[in-house]
DNA sequence: ATGATATAGTTTCATATGTAACCAATATTG
DNA sequence: CAATATTGGTTACATATGAAACTATATCAT
């Protein structure tokens, strides 16, 4: 007599989707909420500031790559960042639909402000880990980007 | 004469909060598709059908302690799965508050098709890594989950 | 040049999600 | 055993998000 076949055991704590998609979760939450409270970034916008800052004049497809926005996304990042005094829209001389982003000065000085804020943060966060885990922690997560998303390349 | 202070160095690509929001979605993504192509269920949907298939008559309070869901999150999964009939309301005999919530037989039965692909989606991601580094991110994970939110033991 | 196709970016619309209000039942307190 | 507070869960409302349609410009093929 056959036995009862046993289902694969499944479970939810262990299983790494899960458990990457409640990190990234907790993480982020805990940072948007600091570019919200302190400077009324959503956390797209703040990413949008980020990338705009290593690169001015980039433009909003350029965003959305480096950023992995999609760009009804990075529209409205941008559309409320500019809204909002920190950011400006130049014409491209040679590109008419393109238009190169740059950070005003008042955007550029909330940066400034963001940027140490965000990287204590994410010290802190670290912190749990020694320096050889943390460059562990990066290499693996840099393999597994590729395994999951092998088309684009993410970094 | 003060140099000009250098404002630290942020590149979104190597911030820790980014690129595991970028790699859970990456994998989420893949995942869901799976999910909802197949069957037709949210990731929702799919992580109380599966916190009910390993502790039948649980309470949505409880699945959503065991999910990260928040109740709200819960309630329409639930619902949507009873309306799909992978999933049973019963009645608490000792408190009415409460719902005891089981697999229906074609829920269970949905169930232990998804798990098995599910699985395989898992390992052929995380086979990029070695066995040892397998556990070694998860345990990395692991310490990185309580960094971020000491309060709640996720797991 | 001219029509066909592709690209940059925005707008529209339908759906998903979170917050707060809410209802019902239970637990607590005086 | 009232009156009050708490808990389990759903509903309503406002906002966020994504897909598809759209506008304008640029590129390509004849």
């Amino acid at each position: 007599m056959p036995e009862k076949t046993q289902p694969a055991p499944l479970r939810l704590a262990t299983f790494l989707p899960f458990r990457l998609s409640v990190l990234s979760n907790a993480v982020s939450q805990r940072i948007a909420e600091l570019y919200d409270r302190e400077f009324g970034l959503s956390i797209w916008q703040w990413r949008v500031m980020a990338v705009t800052a290593d690169r001015p004049g980039i433009s909003a497809t350029e965003i959305g790559q480096r950023t992995q926005m999609d760009k009804v996304a990075v529209s409205r990042a941008v559309a409320g960042l500019i809204e909002m005094g920190y950011l400006e829209r130049r014409a491209s001389t040679d590109d008419a639909r393109r238009s190169n982003l740059v950070l005003t000065p008042a955007g550029l000085g909330i940066y400034e402000l963001i940027v140490p804020l965000a990287l204590a943060e994410e010290a802190q966060l670290v912190s749990a880990l020694s320096d050889k885990e943390q460059s562990e922690l990066a290499r693996l997560m840099g393999k597994l980007a590729i395994a999951a998303s092998p088309e684009r390349d993410l970094w």
